[in-house]
DNA sequence: ATTGAACTATTACGTTTGTAATTTTTCCTT
DNA sequence: AAGGAAAAATTACAAACGTAATAGTTCAAT
């Protein structure tokens, strides 16, 4: 399941824009985006008609325009880009990957403690849910 | 600086064999594919070729074929597709990246140990440094 | 009903990528 | 020296992508 098509990098900007808010006119898409990014109108609608084409957004007609609103879900993407991306660097490794980045980002404070925290939930959680059925490795 | 080209999904593949020994030959690098790539031998040289072109790897003559090697650090690479992987899907914030990897991903106690371990001393060395020139924001 | 502005749809075009086939070069063997 | 196998270099070609321009459609105002 989750048959998620390949969004490209540029069609990642429009469907975050649409999947803060929903639904909006094509002129509205071009507004919403951030800074920085100066596409041409017609180029975002280009980008809008592929996702359409994708089956990523969908609309309805209101007046002369439409209204688009995204047909996939956030995390769905996040998790099959992550998983794709997770893949082709580290192999498919989570903890090397993760590893790899808090060595390589500096994390605020309060960011480092939340993950902190975060794990030892997580630690906690799997600590209980180990019944019987689960060795653990040694060393 | 830091100029890495943009190294393809196919092109990291090949990346990857070299980065764990070199030089090789171009035999060599299709024979260290992993299993369940099926690419013919002409494939794997036109991507060693385009790496070539890109100057992500180069090589030394011996007999009638090439040794290739090398031109780019796998931590530069690596940092390189992170980045880019943060920006698209999480707009940079590597905090919340890692957050939704924890929570998505099944790791195991060790691994989850490991992590615990290693924020646990960037969480130290982060309040030792913490001199006069940073105040935390509460909340 | 007509027209024009605003939208959408279609077409364009160069580059990158995946996937090879074909051509050329080169050394090793006879 | 010649010939052939193997390696490299060049060429091929369709799909995806970035980036638009142009053509077609439609509502809204005259």
């Amino acid at each position: 399941m989750s048959n998620v098509p390949k969004i490209s990098e540029a069609e990642w900007e429009i469907m975050k824009v649409i999947w803060k808010q929903s639904p909006l006119t094509a002129e509205q898409i071009v507004l919403r985006l951030p800074a920085g990014i100066e596409w041409s109108d017609q180029t975002v609608r280009t980008f809008i008609n592929r996702l359409l084409k994708k089956k990523a957004i969908g609309f309805e007609k209101s007046g002369r325009s439409y209204l688009y609103f995204p047909l996939l879900l956030e995390k769905e993407c996040i998790r099959a880009e992550s998983q794709s991306f997770l893949k082709r660097v580290f192999n498919g490794a989570a903890d090397i990957m993760v590893t790899n980045f808090l060595e390589e980002t500096d994390l605020s404070q309060q960011e480092i403690d939340k993950l902190h925290k975060l794990l030892t939930e997580k630690k906690e959680r799997k600590t209980k849910e180990r019944g019987s059925d689960e060795d653990q490795i040694k060393r």
